[in-house]
DNA sequence: TAATAAAATAAACGATGTTAAATAATTAAC
DNA sequence: GTTAATTATTTAACATCGTTTATTTTATTA
């Protein structure tokens, strides 16, 4: 890396910490070029010489964040061996994060990234967390017996339905507290990870 | 209703027609009050003599978009009485509603309403659309036996993951074209409402 | 018809993202 | 080490946005 490549990642680096600040506690409204810039210590046109626009800026982020997110779930479920009662807690836990800074799932999941395409790889950071937070777990269900094919379908559906559960309860206030999210949460998590054996008709 | 509350329902009509417009064919980014009043034939300024701010307007689109797709769904499913088939393939027509429009979905599910609250009424009319549009299906299932507590929780599972799913498919592109989608939704409906007889451990 | 009330609009404000021109800082050449 | 060229940064400007205030037009009433 050259000296102008270590400056220039320096530079890079000022705008996005100033990001992640103003994202985890404040939210995706209050991200402006301009306040941004402010954060950074440089005026906002500087961004541009860096950035090609603000919203490659914003999900320069979505990287850290993940990673932030893995680090969170890893200590706050490092005591659980892989197995039916650590895939529950970490689910938990991954959901959790977004609980707690709204403004990143925000960013990973209400943002619109039009121009950028949706080959952009922090799609493809945001779609497999989960998976990566939960492999060890999968794995040693699936060396007690269980069929890879019904771990998939599982994991599918748990991403989807927590990740609904989320959108509504952040962005729509369904459930209003967080008690009831909380709660709603687990029951949701053991009743699709272990279903009744009881057929529709 | 005096004269003057019909002429001041009909002026908002025009406004809410308009957005109504601009929603299903561009889709939130290009709602503007300024585009809204041009296609209504209003000055902007107009606008605020019968809304408070643009986001009531929007909201105000969320009643009569909800009744249209109860009609898309009843008409592409009218022929399908209440059931199990019937609830699979009514929430299948009420996802694809939304990944026609995706504008539609934008509104009920992406669209921040901060100010207005949480208590909105907008916010139960788009919580409750599924579960209006599948009651008899549900009713029906009763009758045959299903209990309603597992009903309530196969409907909630359902409405969640569908809603994530739209999520992933109309703002991160997972997956990518609409054949996947397509394929995706029944697959996943199928199996959260008829998980097979397979535990964990 | 003239005075008054109401409705519609034009003008303006502050904030946004972005670009072009102008300044400051750094590097290269002598 | 001073000057010229290049690069980095900033100021100024533009178009667009939501919203408010002041002004003009339209309708109502005396």
């Amino acid at each position: 890396m050259t000296k102008n490549e270590i400056q220039e990642q320096r530079m890079r680096g000022y705008f996005i910490e100033a990001t992640r600040e103003l994202l985890k506690a404040e939210g995706l409204k209050s991200v402006s070029v301009r306040s941004i810039a402010e954060k950074a210590g440089y005026s906002y046109a500087t961004l541009y010489n860096y950035f090609r626009d603000v919203k490659e800026l914003v999900f320069e982020c979505v990287r850290g964040f993940s990673e932030e997110c893995v680090a969170s779930v890893v200590e706050r479920t490092a005591s659980i061996p892989p197995g039916e009662e650590g895939l529950r807690a970490r689910l938990r836990a991954w959901a959790l994060y977004f609980a707690e800074y709204p403004g990143v799932f925000e960013l990973f999941y209400l943002e619109r990234l039009n121009d950028l395409g949706n080959r952009h790889p922090s799609v493809n950071i945001i779609w497999t967390l989960p998976d990566r937070l939960c492999a060890a777990d999968w794995e040693r269900l699936g060396e007690e017996g269980l069929p890879s094919s019904r771990a998939h379908d599982l994991m599918e559906a748990v991403k989807y339905e927590i990740t609904g559960m989320l959108l509504f309860y952040l962005n729509r206030g369904k459930p209003s507290r967080f008690d009831g999210f909380a709660e709603l949460l687990d029951a949701r998590i053991a009743k699709t990870l272990t279903p009744p054996h009881h057929p529709l008709t």
